[in-house]
DNA sequence: CTGTATGCAAAAGCTTTGCAAACGT
DNA sequence: ACGTTTGCAAAGCTTTTGCATACAG
């Protein structure tokens, strides 16, 4: 399974960048990994309360993790915050607003239109947030009841 | 001034929206009118107190003017939701990480992208949110101390 | 007039902090 | 061993709610 490779990359890159590997910051990531959806951090330390670990270190590991670039987060139709893990680098992300999962985008060619823009403002375009949102493949077959819009 | 008319666009359209036209609503509304940057809502409730609006109405309101599509949001370095005023319709946003003022690009054509993505993985994408962010042609001259980072 | 919007104050919810004990390196 | 991380509990914020009063239409 993906998921231990990924695991295994994830122990490496603390252990090159230094940062202490505790069980915790793994079963946080886990977590997250485990999910496609995303969780918020109200939802992460409700759950993560299940495996003992206090609300401090979930809120002080997923913020770790996120400036790692372990964790990204994707917006909600309510605007709120979902982290999921990651792949590192430049990537966007799919969002289905029926299922909520997530998945990532590696295309993405804006440079025409940063440069467009540069010209026509002089801005000096450094980067940019991109997130795409719709109905994945499955959803759009039907809305079938019971499968879209699973709560939470 | 562009802001008179644009007070007047509000009216007519809360109106046409029967959408009670109180003074609170105006104020709170002309107080985002007025920056280039927009406030986070802690910050509007602060300012607000200043003219004897409540924090429930401040939040209220808000709440009310973005799901109007008078008020988006744009994201703080820290991933803070900052509120500002906004042409109707699709826009993107500029944001400069020197003075913190946005500016609306209507420029965007991301079909060819999205009919990309829908090839590729067979999601259906229904739009987008896109965010720029870089340096407006005023700091991108020099780093300017007192000019840059403007403090709120 | 009628019903919605407001302000206040309290409640609820979310996030951060201080500190002693536990743990990774 | 040392210094970081953890859990707990409390403190500090932010956001929502209930309700009587004010006000827009």
């Amino acid at each position: 399974m993906k998921l231990d490779t990924d695991l295994e990359t994830f122990r490496r890159e603390l252990r090159r960048l230094k940062v202490r590997l505790t069980p915790q910051k793994e079963m946080v990531w886990r977590f997250f990994a485990a999910s496609g959806r995303g969780y918020t951090l109200p939802e992460a330390c409700q759950a993560l309360k299940e495996s003992s670990i206090g609300q401090a270190t979930v809120y002080r590991t997923i913020k770790t993790l996120h400036d790692l670039g372990f964790l990204r987060y994707t917006h909600d139709p309510d605007g709120e915050h979902r982290y999921l893990t990651s792949q590192p680098g430049h990537v966007h992300l799919l969002v289905c607003r029926g299922c909520g999962q997530a998945r990532e985008v590696t295309d993405c060619d804006l440079s025409t239109l940063e440069k467009l823009l540069t010209a026509q403002t002089g801005f000096q375009v450094e980067g940019h947030h991109l997130e795409f949102f719709g109905l994945c493949a499955g959803c759009s077959v039907q809305p079938a009841p019971g499968m879209a819009r699973t709560g939470l």
